[in-house]
This record gives C-alpha cells, sequence and structure tokens, in this order.
DNA sequence: ATACCTGCAAAAAATTTGCACCGAC
DNA sequence: GTCGGTGCAAATTTTTTGCAGGTAT
C-alpha cells in the first residue's frame, strides 16, 4: 500500500523528467511509510536504518526537488528545524501540542473562506497560507 | 511619542529588574520607531546608524530578554530570519504580499473564535496561535 | 560591591554549494 | 554517451555562548 505509493510516485516522477535514482527510491519509500512530520536529520537516520546509504545533502537535495514536484510540504513550526509531509490530496492545517510536541491536523472550510474573504477585501488573493495553532489539553474538570 | 514611549518601558523594566543599559535604551529606542518588522541584523544597523554602539551579540540577547518581558514579539515568516515588533495593545495576524515582501497586519474576530472552537472541540485550548496569508496583489480586472 | 550586562570571537545548528565522480536514461 | 545526481567537505546563514572585563543599581 505505501509501497505502491512510493511506486506510484516513481511513475510519476519520471515521467516529470525527474530521474529516479536509488536514493530518490530510498527516500519515496521513507516518506511513504511516514505517519508523523520529521525533519530532514529524522529521514536521514531512517533512510539510514533502511539499510541503503544517502548523505544528509542529498537528503536535502531530494526534498526540495520533490517539494517543487508537488510530492510534498514543508512545514516551519516555531524555531524548530523543518519538517516534512506527503503532499495530501485535501490541505489542512496543524495544532501542535505545546506539552507534547503531537502534531494534529484538521480542516474548516469557514476558515479557510473568511480567510479568502479577507484578502480579497484588501484586493489581495491568496497565494497560500499558514495557520497554526499552539495548544494545550484541556485540563478534564 | 514614541521617545515617551520608550521612556515608558524603560521604567516598566526596571520595575520589572531589567537592568536599563545604554544598549538597552538604544535598542528600545530604535523598536519604537519600527514602523515595519525587521530583523536582527536589520535592528543593528539601524542602532548603529544612530550613532552609539552595539554588537550584534547583545541586539540577539536583549530582543530574548524583551520579548521575555511581553514588549515585543517575535515573527517567523517562511524561512527569513526572524523579525520583531513592537507587542501591541492588540492581538493581529499578518498577512505578506509575497511579490514586494511587504507585510499588512489584520485582525477577524470570527476567525479567531473558529480557532477557539476548533481547538475546544478536541479537547484542546489555544496558547497561541500563527495565521499568515501570503497574498498577491488582485488584477484590477 | 555585586550581580548582571556587554563585546568579542568561537561554537552551534540548519541548510546550501563547489567540485569531481558516478549512474539513469 | 550525456546530463543530471551524488558524496564529501567546506561555506553560508542565523543565532547562541564562554569568558574576561565593564556598569547599573
Amino acid at each position: 500500500m505505501s509501497e505502491s505509493r512510493a511506486l506510484q510516485l516513481e511513475t510519476a516522477l519520471r515521467d516529470a523528467g525527474v530521474r529516479i535514482t536509488r536514493q530518490r527510491k530510498l527516500l519515496l519509500s521513507v516518506l511513504a511509510d511516514c505517519a508523523d512530520h520529521p525533519d530532514a536529520t529524522e529521514l536521514h537516520r531512517r533512510a539510514e536504518a533502511a539499510g541503503a546509504g544517502v548523505s544528509l545533502a542529498t537528503v536535502y537535495r531530494t526534498l526540495t526537488t520533490l517539494q517543487a514536484q508537488g510530492v510534498i510540504e514543508k512545514l516551519e513550526f516555531q524555531g524548530e528545524p523543518a519538517r516534512w509531509e506527503p503532499a495530501d490530496q485535501h490541505h489542512h492545517d496543524h495544532m501542535i501540542d505545546v506539552e507534547t510536541g503531537q502534531v494534529i491536523e484538521f480542516t474548516n472550510d469557514r476558515i479557510e473562506r473568511l480567510q479568502a474573504e479577507i484578502a480579497a477585501e484588501m484586493g489581495y488573493e491568496i497565494v497560500h497560507h499558514r495557520l497554526e495553532l499552539y495548544v494545550r489539553r484541556k485540563p478534564t474538570a
């Protein structure tokens, strides 16, 4: 399943003129298995753990390439190194639990619409946006 | 005016146990004059331009101190160095014109409320948030 | 007088890049 | 075979820190 997802991407990338090297294959498979939002160093660690070698420089270059192809997305939370996630079909925002560091994804159409309205009112259109809620679990009274 | 604002802050800071040094006075006055959102290097440049000297290390340390005192706020836009703004009485979000880099401040109560609702629905309370709209001027058809 | 602050220069942390070699197509 | 990709190590960029001396209170 995540196996086939990675293969699917390889075809699409090749069609887009991106060469499928051993390192890229490896990173695609590591990314396909991500349930979380790892940074470059962590992805490098996982890739190495998966057996084959990749240099950290190549990890960075590959992430940039895959982002340009729309395959992954870059997340830049407060002051941490950049994290990455497979590009999803549906846009979503992020909630970060400040205690645990856990990242929760969510969507809300009303917020999306309001953002577009606000921009439009001021004569702009949205290219992209970033909404992050830094939260704490509510005390269960 | 911005003169008195800086003096006002000096008193408050002193009361909070923060020593008012020549360098901090200088930075407070530079910050009070900011209509924009400069980064540490830019603040350093302006401070030097204002006559007296400050080391960049001190600029960084002072910014951290002032942030801890709630006097200024740190902005971290996409991949750029951190920028700073005087802490305002009223919270606001930011719109960044991707063509010009211009930063526009805005507020929207409905968005604020929706955010709180979303967090609450999932059992969280918001500690703080970040909403950035990266926008482009709409073609005036 | 005593902390706390500052400058300098070195260290860190994250990411990028030059260059020679290698491998996908 | 060609052109783009990779590894390595060095460079960049932004920010932090150790230490010796300075200064606000």
